[in-house]
DNA sequence: TGCAAAGTGGGGAAAAGTGGGGAATAATCC
DNA sequence: GGATTATTCCCCACTTTTCCCCACTTTGCA
């Protein structure tokens, strides 16, 4: 049921790991078993989705015809960045080299609930993606939301 | 079936907790098992919606397109400043941090019941709103009423 | 005017976040 | 192929924050 929701200003140390909120912890469903699956994003950032989820996931790519040269493409390059984590006793992961060289993260990272997904951000990657949003929350929100 | 309404200037204390008046609280539907979802407000303030209505709103967000940039940015824009909260058995909130930030909240706050959620605001950022507003409070309700 | 409920403040236990050591495992280099 | 080096993972320790509970003051009502 739990969405998630919320931010997070957190360090990576120097081992790159990062801790998940308490309270998107509790988000998790059992069937996720701590697990995540971190992927890139389509934004600079890193996208993580629970074991569960991240299953649904891949059995939509596994339908996506193969014989399409676009398909292939998407699936190639979501697949390589794909890594499975799973929370330690502290309720921490370790992010990929790949992925944090990816979404250009050092040693601190902000940790944002996105429904489905938690994503991961570099503080300053995440400041200039929202500089360059065209600012129209409310229209859009309206637009979406709008009964 | 309360709807929330009437206004009230409390103190907020240095953890950052606020009471709920007893009026709203006795609005809130069992459902909402005394808990509220706050987030940040079109204007500068905090909404704080009542679990069973933010779950409505909830599954109008689940059923964007996530793969759709504009929707992306909305979820992400909204939910990152979504947080679950419940009342203590004094009948107060803790405020998130970047909410009381948002809303430049500091030692006072307004509380003002708005129909479906209650709106928390800096008392100085309140007035100055108001001073922003055309003051046309007839008009404004015959174009937004009138039909 | 007394009692109950509402609002306000703070102490202390528990949990959350952070950092690092060291064993097990894997990778690399003679 | 064996030894050395580098990684990974598990565990322990410390600090900070959060949350639960108790207590006091004020307000409203009978």
């Amino acid at each position: 049921m739990g969405s998630f929701k919320g931010q997070a200003d957190y360090s990576v140390d120097k081992k790159g790991r990062i801790a998940i909120p308490a309270k998107m912890r509790s988000a998790l469903r059992p069937e996720a078993v701590g697990t995540f699956t971190m992927t890139r994003g389509f934004e600079p950032c890193i996208y993580l989705y629970p074991l569960d989820e991240w299953l649904k996931k891949e059995v939509q790519y596994a339908s996506l015809n193969q014989y399409d040269r676009r398909a292939r493409h998407l699936v190639r390059t979501i697949l390589m960045w794909a890594d499975e984590v799973t929370l330690d006793a502290q309720g921490r992961i370790g992010l990929s080299k790949p992925l944090m060289d990816y979404a250009t993260i050092t040693e601190r990272a902000l940790i944002i609930g996105a429904m489905d997904r938690i994503e991961i951000w570099d503080p300053d990657a995440f400041q200039t993606y929202l500089e360059d949003q065209p600012d129209d929350h409310e229209a859009l929100a309206e637009s979406v939301m709008g009964s």
